[in-house]
DNA sequence: GCTTCCATGTAATATGTTACATGATTAA
DNA sequence: TTAATCATGTAACATATTACATGGAAGC
């Protein structure tokens, strides 16, 4: 388990809610490790009730309080506890590529649809994560090595995305265009 | 849940023992969604209430028995139902990357051989991944249209990968020869 | 003698998802 | 007025992991 984990790597940069870490999984972290609110809640709780975070109230006005988080020597402790260990392998659940798997028995005409839809959420993401490359360079690479080096693997999963998607809507257009021809 | 789904894709080409079907989630699916045998031997005890997939007993002399199983009509037509509706999300629970993420607290050797351990992984992944691409391609790409764009995803996929890991190789081995000379 | 491959499963536990719940503010 | 953003949570349910269990055959 070690959504535990990647929400201490989170809060050893900096101070956040719960709300602000359900973000992060939503962009950047989320290209790695993926969570929702629900899950994020209970987690902090686990962790707050086991000493790795501790949290401060903050009132806002116009706005519901929240609670900011920071990580303890005990979180930090347990962080790199974890890092030592040897990561479990990548597991994934793309549904997406297991409807292109069985793609002789689905519409064409929707599969290019949802191939366009997520080739646009990607070239969204390209470019955010190129953006923020290029940011992190200008302030020097070896100060924040760790973040460039995420983001780079978030752009070079992209690029590869794209371009595979790329010879993917050739081949189903030609497919179309043979099919209308029959 | 598309575990179901993955099976049923599966099945559609040819029957297969829960045993065959780990050992392809293992393989050349697990890139895309991975599930351990349990897991499969209970979906296919579903999937046969609900008659969606049906088996045979097939006696083995030196090895245990098999059940071999097939896809039925219905489990078609639920195959046909859920490659229409849009796919979710992919997602990734990739414990390495969020080794990187955190890696100023992590030992930058131990980081570095846990990247050469991976990188060979992917290196073999790669290999059979060409190779069973030339093959569908030499029997002719549209025949296996669907296979084939599977695999050239995977192909890609380990390419990016491995460039982004030389990336990562040249970063890590700066900052130890920095950290040595400190 | 030890490990790996074949082949199937159950049980206990951990994780993750979906639905539900609340409520003010701001922008379209 | 409809939706989105901010912000937190609980409960029910579904899915996934880990540990346990069995046992012959083949290879080192």
């Amino acid at each position: 388990m070690s959504l535990r984990h990647a929400i201490l790597v989170l809060l050893q940069d900096q101070e956040a809610s719960g709300y602000d870490l359900a973000r992060e999984f939503a962009n950047s972290i989320g290209l790695v490790w993926n969570a929702t609110h629900q899950q994020i809640y209970l987690e902090l709780g686990k962790l707050n009730d086991q000493r790795m975070v501790n949290f401060r109230h903050v009132p806002q006005e116009g706005k519901p309080d929240k609670k900011l988080y920071s990580i303890t020597e005990e979180g930090r402790q347990e962080l790199i506890r974890w890092l030592r260990k040897p990561a479990g392998p990548a597991r994934i659940r793309d549904a997406f590529m297991v409807k292109v798997a069985g793609g002789e028995l689905a519409d064409t005409q929707t599969l290019i649809n949802e191939l366009e839809l997520l080739a646009k959420q990607r070239r969204e993401r390209l470019a955010t994560f190129e953006a923020l490359a290029k940011k992190l360079d200008e302030q020097g690479r070896e100060q924040n090595l760790f973040s460039y080096l995420t983001v780079r693997r978030g752009i070079l999963d992209q690029r590869a995305w794209l371009q595979w998607a790329e010879e993917v809507r050739q081949s189903l257009h030609t497919d179309l265009a043979n099919a209308s021809a029959t």
